[in-house]
DNA sequence: GTTATGATTTACT
DNA sequence: GTAAATCATAACG
């Protein structure tokens, strides 16, 4: 049975446990994000919305993770870190993707979270984006939504549930899709995991399911 | 110190 | 379909 979630509802009561973020596979957490709202306070300005679009990334065995084979550098050393902090890292030179860190601490495990349907504040992801009117380009894929949400590489380190960023639980039961994680061709086999995992019939997702 | 490149987006042919 | 934008990071010498 499919429900659409019509209205975002979020208080203290309903943040999300990040203690739960520890007692489960990376794989299946990406799944428990698909439909959670997340909130930003940045500069004044809160935005947000409900999580539609997910990929896992696992550190020892997956060739597509920035942690694969527990390797740390400086860019990754976030992903290290016990589960609930945040990694934000520059791709391409002008995008910053946002990762919410799983699994306890040197175990580097992490979401990145791919598309979001704006709920919060809307004017303001309209500004950031440099956009007039609502259209789906407005968070969908990664890049966008770190712009929308005025998440930059400021933020990296720092801890899901401080003032700047807010994750709530999913307010209704939902439907996942799956498929194959975006531009990782490069990761072999891992590059065939099921991995990403979209919020059934949104169309806010950033590339169609196949 | 130098160099190649990427968990992307966008515009254009 | 192809390509440009654009830079911090990682890998190498």
């Amino acid at each position: 049975m499919k429900t659409s979630i019509s209205e975002a509802s979020f208080d203290s009561e309903t943040l999300f446990p990040l203690s739960y973020l520890f007692h489960h596979s990376v794989d299946v957490l990406a799944q428990e994000l698909v439909g959670c709202l997340i909130i930003t306070e940045i500069d004044g300005f809160i935005t947000g919305g409900i999580i539609s679009e997910t990929e896992a990334y696992a550190a020892y065995d997956d060739k597509a993770c920035h942690a694969y084979n527990n390797r740390k550098t400086l860019r990754n050393a976030p992903m290290f870190l016990p589960a609930g902090h945040v990694y934000v890292y520059r791709c391409y030179g002008l995008h910053s993707l946002f990762n919410i860190v799983t699994n306890k601490a040197d175990t580097a495990d992490a979401i990145l979270i791919r598309s979001i349907e704006p709920r919060v504040g809307i004017e303001t992801m309209l500004s950031r984006r440099n956009m007039q009117k609502l259209e789906y380009r407005l968070s969908c894929g990664p890049g966008n939504v770190s712009q929308c949400l005025g998440i930059s590489t400021k933020l990296n380190g720092s801890l899901l549930q401080s003032t700047s960023i807010k994750l709530y639980q999913r307010p209704l039961t939902i439907e996942i899709v799956k498929g194959k994680r975006v531009g990782v061709d490069y990761a072999g086999k891992d590059a065939d995991k099921l991995w990403r995992f979209g919020l059934r019939n949104s169309p806010w997702i950033s590339k169609r399911f196949v």
